[in-house]
RNA sequence: GAGUCUGUAGCUCAGCUGGAUAGAGCAACGGCCUUCUAAGCCGUAGGUCGUGGGUUCGAAUCCCCCCAGGCUCGCCA
């Protein structure tokens, strides 16, 4: 269905094309003062200069011809030239009607759906997950879901760190610590053990170990080296090993992933796009892309239009081996291959920006991608602790992501027990979900380009613009649903009558505003601009469920109308945390 | 040095495709629970929108100069 603002700006479209002004000016838009209007147009300002008029008599040219809309109450002309528009409370309670028979509250689907791949998560094999690979899941994850709102085909793909120089340190440590295991045995031919050699716990102990020893033993980092060189040249052995490591660890990233609701449809990695690095390379050779430079192999993606140097993509290095640009160039050779995406994002850390750069234009140029594919940078901002510095533990080093998640859902408990008596079994879950919720809120309620401030104490609180206060309202919606069914109400067929009073109506325009949003933050893939909405939606719920006795209201149609009127409203807050990636407990 | 992003209330942030009196939350202060969850609601106080110019009927918003800070700048990812 049309959204509110496409019905009303017709309406002003044709008002001023009826008193001969250029349609092209009749932009509606929501009230910057809410105090004098609901909905106001500033096109009679605009064109006073094209029609050498008052803007005031071009205002008043145009409300003359807006009197016959239904849609409006009032229709004001004010001081220079604003249309002050006020919407009628029966096409609010319409509106909102046809909106609850819309499975998709009034969204319409993308008219050309794209396949679009987006790459985030990022997380390295076998090390564990930290405070770096929150924002990443935790964006990607609501673009993922807002993009698939709309109808598109939506691939996530969380392009695991798994072919790099790591690799080679956790063998040459594991090689060290147990050299009679059969994987380097180089005369071994047999299977090799099913099981691996090694818990996630060891793993996760042996690759710092190993990273810190190579930074002070030269003759360990050359053996690395020449390690990962062998994993990435087939070794069998290795490959074995490095089969395990994976097994292990992608178990492992799965159950945090999990905790954290974020889900991936595609657990593909660096080692997967080896295999078509030597192709890549010849053709880049053969097509005379590619040039020598120093001894390494390049491509040159500088641009007229730069204004500074843009260093070329680097093929290989001077030594053959491949690198980063490498495999992400191979990597959509790959996605080409398998899903012609008609768009590819990456939701990565921002300083980033200059790789992803010389990567995009270098696919580009050389064709890897068809000209028509859109490749996005969606770069994100640090996490900062309170001291607006990078965020750390309290003895400085890198702060785990289990142990920050478990930090929040602890102090989610606390705060639970202080406040109500909710069965005891229950709380824990219910922590988690609240918690989550905390995290996920606090990050995507800032603009994802930009660096923040992760203050535990302000997300986990329950007062002010938080998660925490998001699912509140939810429960208090559900609960009064519940309480209404257990009356005897049944939730079917039930209308929203034109509003009663002040704060019905608020609610009631916010409520409406859902699909108008939804397709801002759709365009501008911007979830911060979805949260400030449930806000606003949230602080609209609270205020007129303290002005209005909802079950105790003795009109049944009012009581009905309003249980419509809640129902719609919780279903829109949930639909939004869903796109946001988190959901509302029963109680809290 | 070059490029780029940021600078809005004590703190954390919206607003930035130009419009009316710059909005929230936290913190501070004052009210409201025998009634659907007070994790709520209502109110008070708090701002030279980094500085200076320019464009415009109108600038936090667009342009330019400065000031301050972050980040990036070919063989790590």
């Amino acid at each position: 269905m049309k959204t509110l603002l496409e019905l009303i700006t017709t309406e002003m479209e044709e008002a001023f094309g009826k008193a001969g002004y250029d349609r092209e000016l009749a932009k509606v838009t929501l009230s910057n003062r809410p105090d004098l209007c609901e909905y106001q147009c500033n096109g009679a300002m605009a064109g006073a200069k094209k029609y050498k008029k008052a803007p005031f008599m071009i205002a008043e040219d145009v409300a003359s011809h807006l009197g016959g809309s239904a849609y409006f109450e009032t229709v004001d002309v004010v001081k220079p030239g604003f249309i002050n528009l006020k919407l009628s409370k029966e096409s609010v309670a319409a509106y909102l009607n046809d909106m609850a028979l819309e499975e998709k509250l009034g969204v319409e689907n993308e008219k050309e759906p794209a396949t679009i791949m987006i790459d985030y998560g990022g997380p390295n094999v076998a090390k564990p997950l930290h405070v770096g690979h929150l924002r990443s899941a935790i964006i990607g994850e609501s673009v993922k879901r807002i993009l698939r709102y709309k109808g598109n085909n939506v691939i996530g793909d969380i392009h695991l760190g798994d072919w790099g120089y790591q690799m080679g340190l956790i063998i040459t440590e594991l090689k060290k610590r147990q050299p009679d295991l059969p994987y380097f045995d180089e005369s071994y031919e047999g299977e090799y053990p099913k099981e691996a050699p090694f818990t996630i716990g060891e793993l996760e102990e042996i690759y710092p170990t190993a990273s810190a020893y190579a930074k002070e033993h030269e003759e360990y980092r050359e053996k690395a080296l020449h390690a990962t060189y062998l994993l990435q040249n087939g070794h069998r052995g290795y490959r074995a090993v490095w089969g395990h490591i994976m097994n292990v660890s992608v178990a492992d990233l799965k159950k945090n992933y999990e905790k954290l609701n974020v889900e991936f449809d595609l657990w593909k990695g660096e080692a997967d796009a080896q295999q078509y690095i030597p192709d890549m390379v010849q053709m880049l050779k053969d097509k005379g892309y590619a040039r020598y430079d120093e001894g390494a192999l390049v491509v040159d993606v500088q641009e007229e239009t730069d204004k500074k140097e843009v260093p070329p993509c680097m093929i290989l290095k001077s030594d053959g081996a491949a690198l980063y640009d490498t495999t992400d160039l191979a990597t959509l050779v790959e996605r080409e291959k398998d899903y012609k995406p008609d768009e590819v994002i990456y939701v990565v850390d921002k300083r980033q920006e200059l790789h992803f750069t010389q990567v995009f234009r270098c696919a580009k140029k050389t064709g890897i991608v068809r000209p028509e594919t859109e490749l996005k940078f969606l770069g994100f901002g640090t996490m900062n602790g309170k001291d607006g510095k990078p965020f750390k533990t309290r003895e400085g080093g890198v702060m785990r992501l289990e142990n920050l998640i478990r930090e929040i859902n602890e102090e989610m408990l606390r705060k639970i027990m202080d406040n109500r008596t909710v069965e005891e079994e229950e709380t824990g879950r219910t922590a988690q979900i609240v918690g989550l919720a905390a995290i996920k809120y606090g990050d995507l309620s800032n603009q994802a380009s930009k660096d923040y401030v992760f203050d535990v104490d302000r997300f986990t609180s329950f007062e002010g613009n938080t998660g925490p206060y998001i699912l509140y309202t939810i429960v208090r919606i559900k609960s009064i649903l519940n309480k209404y069914q257990e009356n005897g109400g049944t939730l079917e067929s039930l209308g929203i009558r034109p509003a009663e009073n002040e704060y019905e109506k608020a609610l009631m325009l916010q409520v409406l505003r859902f699909n108008d949003v939804f397709d801002a933050v759709y365009e501008e893939t911007a979830p911060h601009k979805l949260c400030a909405y449930i806000y606003e939606l949230a602080n609209e719920f609270n205020k007129f469920y303290h002005e209005t006795k909802i079950l105790s209201e003795e009109d049944e149609e009012k009581r009905s109308g309003y249980i419509s009127l809640l129902m719609l409203a919780g279903r829109v807050l949930e639909t939004c945390i869903g796109l946001l990636g988190f959901e509302a407990p029963e109680r809290m």
